[in-house]
DNA sequence: AATAAAATGTTATAATATTGCATTTTATCC
DNA sequence: GGATAAAATGCAATATTATAACATTTTATT
């Protein structure tokens, strides 16, 4: 089994029902409760593979007649989603988007369609090796870092010609 | 000469000043009109290494008894020293800081203290290239890309210890 | 000087995110 | 099982960041 790209057609029921199996798997691992509100804002979040944004989430929910919720529901939801390691926050967007990769401690490294706006994760071991020889150089101890490269996908490139 | 590292104790009143001079350059080069303005804004951006709020600047305008001005102007200002390469925008801090390399083209790479908030522009090769790679591999056109580092700065861990 | 273009001023408002406190649900202990 | 504590959620208000729309002023061009 390859993973899909993201760019090319594939059965993205299969991505949401992965990605909630592995949540599951890592907060019963993690001692965390992934409670129905947060499996909600997760299947929001995987629901494509584009960013989205918190009252985009909102939105979602209550379409879905689940209430009118509030933002920090949703925000708070969004936190323990990403302390979980299972979302990201695309800094560049303010939104959000499921991991590819929960349970792997990574960086965030992201190729952005700003025409489609399809995002990918990416692992660069090289990337990573790279952003942490420079940090070394200067005697500076990583937290965490992100990667954001905004661009056009392979798809949209071809639309364009 | 070498330039100052931003940790190490400097004359900081050079950092603006080379800024600020680098900017008039940049700006007649570009037929780009650095108005009094914009060099006010650029001078506050510059003010320490930190990246500074839309509104701090703002109220470090009022300070200074320039009037009032409202946000528009701050983020007019923002946007045209962003367009002419000689601020940065920190996605993840929402803030600005001075461009330390004005004039050369290069991406985005920030080294951001959590600690002390002392940042500092890097410009390494390795990782640009390795950022470039990464992309080509899956046909990805790089429009631009931002990579911000969050961690602490070698004073802060000395700090600590 | 007349005209057009660019920059700035001003007001209002949009979009994103958080604080603080009440209530409910879940886990823990006896 | 019932009492207690902890965690999660609901909810109202508000903070923070950013933009839209339009009037006025300044600067460049003719
Ligand atoms: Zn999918
Ligand atoms: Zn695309
Ligand atoms: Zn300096
Ligand atoms: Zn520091």
């Amino acid at each position: 089994m390859t993973a899909p790209t993201a760019y090319e057609k594939h059965d993205h029921h299969q991505c949401i029902d992965e990605a909630l199996l592995a949540a599951r798997k890592i907060c019963k691992k993690n001692g965390a409760r992934l409670t129905a509100l947060r499996e909600q804002v997760l299947s929001k979040v995987w629901q494509s593979h584009r960013p989205l944004g918190a009252y985009a989430i909102l939105e979602l929910l209550s379409d879905e007649g689940q209430g009118h919720p509030a933002p920090p529901t949703v925000y708070r939801a969004l936190d323990f989603l990403q302390e979980n390691g299972l979302v990201h926050r695309l800094a560049s967007l303010n939104a959000y988007i499921g991991c590819d990769a929960p349970g792997r401690a990574h960086d965030s490294q992201f190729l952005i369609c700003r025409h489609c706006q399809i995002t990918v994760e990416v692992a660069s071991d090289s990337v990573s090796s790279a952003l942490k020889t420079c940090a070394e150089r200067r005697d500076f101890a990583i937290l965490h870092s992100s990667v954001e490269i905004v661009g056009e996908c392979p798809n949209c490139q071809q639309a364009q010609s």
